[in-house]
DNA sequence: GTGAAAGCGCTAACAA
DNA sequence: TTGTTAGCGCTTTCAC
């Protein structure tokens, strides 16, 4: 199958130059297509690195010229498909303009992400792509990057008092849209499962589902809104209550999907009928949407294109632009757990 | 908030040296807590090294010393939480003895991997985990990576003929513990999913399926056997078409998770009662086995821990060992889909 | 069109 | 205990 192993000894372009015997400037200039080198010397160059498998040493370029082409790519948690999704579209502009990812995963936590920084730093990275930590609360390490001129760009979780160019997604008008959804079905009593802790996108959505209902002249009732932990369990919790105490509600908006998949099944399992007597809707757009039944109406965050534009904003700040930050529109996506108009 | 920014200039140990009237390999010694420093020079040295805002060149210390702690990671595709979850389990593993992961995605293209090796050994990388591409059917590149004494480490996705430490599930012990589970709880028509193309996981988990029905006395249906594409559509498919025949069968065994999710959702539609009258078991544990009801059973592949088993096994052969490959044992996840014993 | 030479920022062998 | 020196493998300026 393989053969037999030949061992490759280390070959530079010092060893080309003598094979050919010409200097090795001749041919480092000719691998790297300089004009003013003769296309023949440049063919006899190039077959002889290949024959004796030159591979050039990206370190040393890289030392020399200060590039190195290797962007550092921050998350809080690779587990998390959010975040996968996005590294995948980082990963995948980045990969068309040559360039490499180095990854880190902060795990949540404040040193992790000072150390990334650190080892991105020493790395000499040409650039880092970073999404904050939830217990960040100061950003020095951050502002070191800048310092050293290295572009920085922010992507979901970002801190407005960097001012570096970020994108992420619109969550008041990702709330607003489903929101407005729902009562565009006829639902007029519309129940919100919110976040405990004071999160970003937690308000965010819940403004936006406040406006909508304003917006289309519909009372904000406060014994609508449930706060509690991200879980399925608190979205079960939050129905069973709602039917315990017989609040009349007919449809409802979850701040992610997981809590909208609890609800959504404690519904069905005490014979609510889904979408005929309440409609479902929740945010993230989750795998698992298509695959309950009915299928659970979400709202989509556009992970992979995140991950594309953060890594867009990082090119065009090296082509020497300040690239504005990007604000996102999320996607309405309708499925059956909300849908009782045809 | 940010402060103004001041800008740093580069520091390299010669700064710190005229800085400290020393010899700037004096710096070095001191910096990287060589034995044959005063105590005294090293305290002053670092001092100094951290008002400067000194950080370590990596380039300049990995082009002269021969090491990057770099480890380079291929894998088919992020998008897919399999492989995003050993991604994680080797860069916490890496993280922990001071290596850094450089990503690559082959997106199960074979010039991408050719390329992504590439990549990898210009960046003279100590390392490289790789899953191999589907379509990958000629190993030169890979043999490349050996011949330049680059360990070499492979998971899940592994090419014998390369004759390198490995780290995989045993999919044939997962078909047959899956079987085993349902035979155990009473059912005896146990009929089986798998995929028409000639794929080791599918096959090894039909090899696992029958041989637990014959190592407990039981007939191998042929007509029991679907073979279609891996989706929940054709679980869905395949329970119809068994029902429409009015095959008889009493549990279910597909080869993945969502192929099962289908085909519950077929049988639950058509009001047969699960686990009561047809018991349901899938493959890989989906975060959404827990949410679906009843609970999808279904056996674990251990990602996290194949990605750490992984970069140990890399972490060995730097330490000059040649680690055996290793196999893997899947766990068994009954929940409440072919649980109809209490 | 090609060559000579300096230097990127470190490590490490050899001196003192 | 500290200093001197020689590279690692490239890029790039200046000659010719």
């Amino acid at each position: 199958m393989s053969g037999t192993l030949v061992f490759l000894k280390k070959v530079t372009i010092q060893d080309i130059a003598e094979a050919l015997n010409i200097s090795f400037s001749t041919v480092a200039r000719a691998l790297n297509d300089h004009p003013a080198i003769s296309p023949a010397t440049k063919k006899r160059v190039r077959e002889a690195a290949r024959k004796m498998h030159y591979r050039p040493n990206k370190l040393a370029s890289s030392l020399r010229s200060g590039k190195t082409h290797v962007v550092g790519v921050i998350v809080p948690n690779l587990h998390v498909s959010f975040f996968s999704s996005v590294v995948h579209g980082i990963d995948t502009v980045l990969n068309e303009h040559q360039y490499s990812l180095l990854l880190y995963q902060s795990n949540e936590s404040l040193g992790q992400e000072v150390k990334g920084i650190d080892t991105f730093l020493r790395s000499r990275v040409d650039g880092i792509i970073a999404s904050i930590t939830r217990e960040t609360s100061h950003y020095e390490h951050y502002d070191e990057i800048r310092k050293r001129h290295v572009p920085l760009i922010l992507f979901d979780r970002v801190a407005e008092s960097l001012r570096v160019p970020s994108v992420r997604i619109d969550d008041y008008k990702g709330g607003f849209m489903a929101t407005e959804h729902l009562i565009a079905q006829g639902y007029t009593n519309i129940a919100h499962i919110t976040a405990e802790q004071d999160l970003a996108i937690a308000t965010e959505r819940l403004r936006g589902y406040r406006d909508a209902l304003i917006r289309h002249g519909l009372p904000v009732q406060e014994e609508l809104i449930c706060k509690g932990p991200f879980s399925a369990d608190f979205g079960r919790a939050c129905v069973a209550s709602l039917l315990d105490r017989k609040v009349p509600f007919d449809a409802l908006f979850a701040l992610e999907d997981f809590t909208a998949l609890g609800a959504l099944q404690e519904l069905l399992e005490r014979g609510v009928r889904v979408p005929d007597e309440v409609g479902v809707i929740g945010f993230a757009n989750e795998s698992f949407g298509t695959l309950v039944t009915p299928g659970l109406s979400s709202v989509d965050q556009q992970t992979v294109r995140m991950g594309e534009i953060a890594a867009e904003l990082f090119l065009g700040t090296v082509s020497g632009n300040t690239p504005a930050s990007v604000m996102l529109d999320p996607i309405l996506v309708p499925r059956a757990s909300s849908l009782r108009i045809r």
